[in-house]
DNA sequence: TCAAAGTCTTGCTGTAGAGCAAAACTTTCT
DNA sequence: AGAAAGTTTTGCTCTACAGCAAGACTTTGA
């Protein structure tokens, strides 16, 4: 395991200052908020029936939620690259089981945050509020996003719209993954590869 | 045009009291930001490229939400009732164009807020706040389960799973919308409902 | 109350894409 | 460096579903 990246909490500063931006005093108090932790390539953040206790902010690395369905067959719906929040937001806000896995598909490295603990600032310092609001809109709207432009698309059309616009996954993330986050199987994927 | 329900106003204050309970003072403070409109079967409350400029409450009656694409594909991602809020978040939220149709099914008696009323009461009153968080999280869990309920789901499948999760799209919705809420073609939806 | 418009059903045909199996290629580990 | 494990590609076959067209049934409105 390499040694956590440096500039990490200059990334999760940064980020708030593109949201709500905070002050240098008011973001060493919430430092102690998260715990920077390493996750290796492969492993669960966490696993489907679990309940979810933290967010993630992606400091290096990657990690995907996918589920796992009734025939066994994987869906991915998310990728978490640098500079992301990413968790199972439905276990946290409704306090039930996940349907979903958290697993890290490169080496990853977070600034992780304890459930308890986020819900506390979103109450009581605004900036969070705003933060969290930030990420539900965002949240919903990715999500909206892809059940219009890949409903009722052809195989060749969803790759390339993946293609324009998540190119860094194309890039970064294996064919299998792929092929399960566009709902298409391993094998059509890599046949419309070379047709473009 | 039926005369506007009645108890309109209770709805709406009930639909409050569930999520964040508001004083009778408090309420009356708020009615003057709705307006009761009333849309005739098939009359769309906004279209594909205008800018959504306000959330509808609905007292009788139901809309659907619903996408045209490029392939002059109709694609239907919400069947609102009484006592939803409904309205394109999206556009709101960005101030973009719609990508979304919002048409009346049934004769539709709603209350209406406009989008810069809106947002001032989430600002400024705390249990508007609430709601709206409420919304955008139920959104979310909606759309997320939409996107795993179905994705992968034999078209046979869809419809068992419509019947359980949402029967009354089935008995008041036309035929041929619910099949394009669920993503498949009349034909089959009308064959499949032979199999039960 | 009956014509006209709209909606639902059903037969038939064509096709996109699933899924298996085996080969080619890549990565990982000792 | 070479064996073992994992991933990607490719040939082949099979099926669920789309989409047209024509007929049955339902709703609407003057």
């Amino acid at each position: 395991m390499a040694k956590f990246p440096p500039g990490a909490w200059d990334q999760l500063r940064n980020y708030f200052s593109k949201i709500a931006p905070i002050s240098e005093g008011e973001f060493e108090d919430l430092k102690p908020s998260f715990t920077p932790s390493y996750f290796p390539r492969n492993s669960f953040l966490l696993r489907q029936g679990e309940l979810c206790q933290s967010m993630y902010f992606v400091v290096k690395g990657s990690f995907r939620i996918f589920h796992i369905n009734d025939s066994g067959q994987e869906l991915t719906r998310y990728f978490a690259f640098e500079n992301k929040f990413g968790t199972n937001l439905t276990s946290m806000i409704e306090g039930s089981p996940s349907v979903e896995n958290l697993q890290a598909v490169e080496p990853l490295f977070v600034l992780e945050i304890k459930k308890a603990t986020f819900f506390q600032l979103v109450e009581t310092i605004s900036q969070v509020n705003k933060i969290y609001r930030n990420i539900l809109q965002n949240a919903y709207i990715t999500s909206q996003r892809r059940i219009y432009d890949l409903q009722g698309m052809s195989a060749l059309d969803r790759l390339k719209w993946l293609l324009e616009q998540y190119p860094l996954i194309l890039s970064r993330i294996p064919s299998r993954l792929v092929a399960s986050y566009l709902g298409i199987s391993q094998y059509t994927l890599s046949r419309l590869k070379s047709e473009l």
